[in-house]
DNA sequence: AATGAATGAGAGTTCATTCAT
DNA sequence: CATGAATGAACTCTCATTCAT
């Protein structure tokens, strides 16, 4: 009998099952996505998200604890993506590879237009807080080493402090998508690469670098 | 006689009425203040504000029509005090005098604290964006004639743009509060203000200014 | 100078006093019969009708107990001028009689216009209801004397019981001033007359009533 | 299989989930119904009718938009039962066949109750006043088409306008559930329907018609 | 598992009535 | 007495979440 019922309802053997529940899932968050980035998050019901994904409002609740954790697996899902990727700092032209990585990572990240959502939560949703702030100390102990190596390499500014260099390479990387929503035109990448460089590289260094690199 | 009426009508020095009024308008003001820094502007009731203030639902609408109008003219009322001061770049020691105004800014803003709530709302609400544009359009402009006038005398560098040096000065003054949120440590306004020096100023322009302003 | 005052706000005697509050009552009296007629009992509040009548919302309640009671009050008062005026039967012409006595009697009711918010509340206010109840039933039994009265001179129809054609007359002047709501043309009192009247009095028994009393 | 089939979808033989619906949303106006009856439409709150129809609040919302749009949903499937029937005048015996339709018709709308809320609203929604104006000029036409008749026939009073006379007998049918509101005792159908036919007939008209109808 | 109707706590808002000035 | 600000109960409506089918 039992057996007669698998033969019933799972008729294609085992994947079927799972590979269905995980387009669901997948749908649930691309579609929480789509309108906590188009709406804001407070102001997306579960129900929207549902019928947006083509699911009934009670599938939601069998693929997310609830709307809060959609939210939180939609980060975990694509925090990599936010991360911004490590420059590399020792290089001919460090300006204008690192206008590459900028532009390439701001695409990506316009895309998913999830950043859009995060503030609005930050001061709410300790858990939230605490996925992201880890997730920044990560880039920011990333930066720091960087950063290090530079130095050591005798190529940084002598006087400034690696820990507020980092951070302040972080905090204008983050403002950037603000470009777009308030001067409506897109950034210039190469300005904001050159921006960057001078703060970790004295200009007399940056030949340096140019010519040993070349050299090798 | 006359006495007589003064005493009648004057008994207390100060205006009773409109000061009463005023009073609890501001009470309302300050409540918003802090319930909205301190669990988001969704996520505060107009109810709690009221009673956080000591008074009633219904006295809160006496004196805004609804919560949204309490938040717009708080920050009518505090735009100036969130406007970062213009800084003076020519002069004997602009890093130090700008560290001592960036001390003093985000001193006035902590106790504030109300730019904790607006990125939640920029996205939702319409006319509290234009209004903050606006303010921040204006910031923008002072940074850039300053950036003008520090160029024309021949003290920047030669191949930063200013609208984009501008953008960033803006953006890392704008991260500064997270500093604390995210580190709990204070921020190292001396080594900020370095950094923005270094944007504005070639290193061997810092010198000859200061020299120069010595000599005045 | 004192004495200026004195003379200034003290001038009337004793009445004045009582004057300005007959006054206020009267003012208020009036404004809840404007606003209540205008835009129903429910949607007119207590502070609206306060500040039509130009005085303080407190006021109000030193005047009447509450809403309702202005309204009893103004029923009171005018119920007087609502109750329809008792018809002479036994007359030359009762026809035109009548409808002379229904145009002068509905022009007045229509000035008060306070008829139409009874409806909205008799189903809720029970005193209100018996106060009308009353009026209605003194009403009822002026017409049942008065149609007895034609029977006993022997001038109605002798098959109708006059209880029912008493409620019918009423019925049929009462609805008039739906007439105009709902037609937008002004009633034909005329007509309407005729109509009552020939519930009253068979045809032959109308011409030898005309003989009778031109004789008399 | 069929059998299989037919027990595991059909088991319930009606249709379950619309039937459940259509369930409530009559529950609802049901309760609407014997509320705004009883305590007048104002005084009923959407949660009462919920709750007196055994459902949650938000369950009104999902049937119905507001409290308003359920009565005009409860008018618009109740009109036609408040549609007072067309009497046949050209009859045998007018006066009992009238009386007969009036007691049908009355006793059927005593039990719908919904009359009473309708002049309580009648001042304050213009959409609810169109719809009613529009069933009262159905039913003036018609009662004005069946005069007519008569008339052209032959057996109406020469001297009564038609118009007038319509507007007459829908006052007075109108009017007839107040008797039962106000004296308690019910409205004596034959003694009213007399009184309307003594409005549309002379006395030997009357008396030709029985005569000519009994011949046929 | 999927569905979507049902739930009910709670947000925003109004207004009759009170009360300090 | 007059004032009008203050009160808070009560109302309408929404939406995250549950649950019967």
């Amino acid at each position: 009998m039992s057996e007669n019922n698998e033969i019933q309802t799972g008729y294609f053997p085992t994947i079927p099952k799972q590979a269905r529940a995980l387009e669901k899932r997948q749908a649930l968050l691309k579609s929480g996505n789509i309108l906590f980035a188009e709406k804001g998050y407070e102001n997306t019901t579960a129900k929207e998200i549902a019928s947006h994904a083509g699911v009934a409002t009670g599938t939601f609740y069998r693929y997310f604890s609830d709307k809060r954790q959609l939210l939180l697996s939609l980060l975990k899902d694509k925090l990599e993506s936010m991360m911004p990727p490590e420059p590399n700092w020792l290089n001919v032209d460090p300006e204008s590879s690192l206008a590459i990585l900028l532009k390439a990572h701001f695409e990506r990240l316009d895309k998913l237009g999830l950043y859009r959502v995060l503030p609005e939560l930050l001061h709410r949703d300790e858990e939230l807080a605490e996925v992201l702030f880890e997730a920044k100390r990560k880039i920011y102990m990333q930066i720091l080493k960087g950063l290090e190596q530079v130095k050591e390499n005798g190529f940084a500014w002598e006087d400034l402090s690696l820990e507020t260099l980092s951070w302040s390479i972080i905090a204008l990387v983050e403002k950037i998508p603000e470009i777009q929503n308030e001067s409506g035109s897109n950034p210039d990448y190469d300005q904001i690469a050159k921006i960057i460089c001078r703060l970790v590289f004295p200009p007399e260094k940056m030949i340096q670098l140019k010519n040993l690199k070349r050299e090798e």
